[in-house]
DNA sequence: GTCTATAGATTGATAGAC
DNA sequence: GTCTATCAATCTATAGAC
């Protein structure tokens, strides 16, 4: 188990490199120099550097959707088998638990999720909409459970706070790495303690008084 | 006053064109055809591609950062005038409503806006700083104002909420362009209506209670 | 200051031998 | 499947005429 097979290897060196440099920035050559394999490998295996990107984000995000959304849906079962209102402090712990705890999960997947953060202000339409779909249906999931939370609060109410909520996540996730202003202290908190500040402040943000 | 001279007219094209495509993709072939100028201008009156991009940058940040920077002075005088501790509501609001704000003056200042947005997680280091070191005075001011506002909480704690409004709002302005998915109406909320949105969720962020 | 022309380097992609 | 060699296009940057 020593050496890993040529597609997977331009697949650890592409997530790499994507994110460390960025998608356009970074070249065939990079990539292949970084895996150790023959340039004309890439699109051998892959076609373009486009499909290139589309596998490295498509390899990580559809396990840690189907993980996001298989807890969206304990979260709704629970409250329906209660007959009571999903707390919203769930339904944020579902979606943001996972995304953190992943990101610990190895050197790629740190990797990827900073490749993913960057790809929601991606200005490349191809880019951007590889990312877009995958995460569309789930994103939807967690309005409608949010709705269910909250049935107070207008629907365009509940879709911005969790735009909010999103935005905390990927920006957190950001700073992670390459940070405006770091906290104070050098070490950071681990993915749980992480998870528990920002799904507090979330919570909190969403079930504030609106008053239309 | 119907021609602006060709530096204008290339800050301009580039701004636009950056905010569109992106910084790397965007060849000064573009920018410079866009700005119905040579090509060799560009060159001439900026030196490098790095250096216009700087430009683009400072021009509007500068201004805006002053704006922030004296709404944020404002907001410290009058706590001290009253002897109290200084709204967290108003600290967030001397930040966030001009920004806002400023999206909506003109096509130029929208283009920018998003163009910063996507400076934060920018992978290219000599693009990325010259953003960090113009807006990290300005998010230091607003953080020693916070904690002002919320001495019991930790400054740590404190820290991490901010960067999460500013994750908040960054999203946010991201989103008014180009959204994973978009308010059920058609009509988007004024930067009025948008800002008390966002300020309202974020002051209700930063209060809540934290338990070491 | 503005233009043409082009240098010099790098890119994604491919043809064809093995 | 893997390699070398290369094409064709694109890029930033600059030299030099006007």
């Amino acid at each position: 188990m020593g050496k890993k097979d040529t597609k997977e290897r331009i697949l650890d060196a592409a997530e790499l490199l994507f994110a460390r440099e960025g998608y356009h920035p970074t070249s065939l050559r990079a990539i292949t120099k970084e895996a150790d394999v023959n340039l004309a490998a890439v699109n051998y295996h892959f076609g373009s550097k486009e499909a290139l990107i589309k596998e490295v984000i498509a390899r990580r995000l559809l396990p840690l959707n189907a993980l996001r959304s298989k807890r969206l849906q304990e979260v709704k079962d629970e409250a329906q088998r209660k007959k009571q209102k999903p707390p919203i402090k769930d339904v944020l712990r579902a979606f943001i638990e996972p995304t953190l705890k992943f990101r610990e999960s190895g050197r790629g997947a740190r990797a990827f999720v900073t490749l993913v953060g960057r790809a929601i202000t991606e200005p490349d339409d191809t880019v951007r909409n590889i990312f877009m779909e995958l995460i569309q249906p789930l994103f939807r999931q967690m309005f409608e459970l949010a709705d269910e939370s909250l049935p107070h609060l207008p629907k365009d109410i509940i879709l911005w706070r969790l735009h909010f909520a999103i935005g905390a996540l990927t920006h957190t996730m950001h700073c992670m790495d390459k940070c405006i202003m770091p906290p104070p202290g050098v070490e950071q908190p681990g993915a749980q303690a992480l998870s528990s500040i920002i799904i507090d402040y979330a919570a909190a943000g969403m079930e504030s008084a609106h008053e239309s």
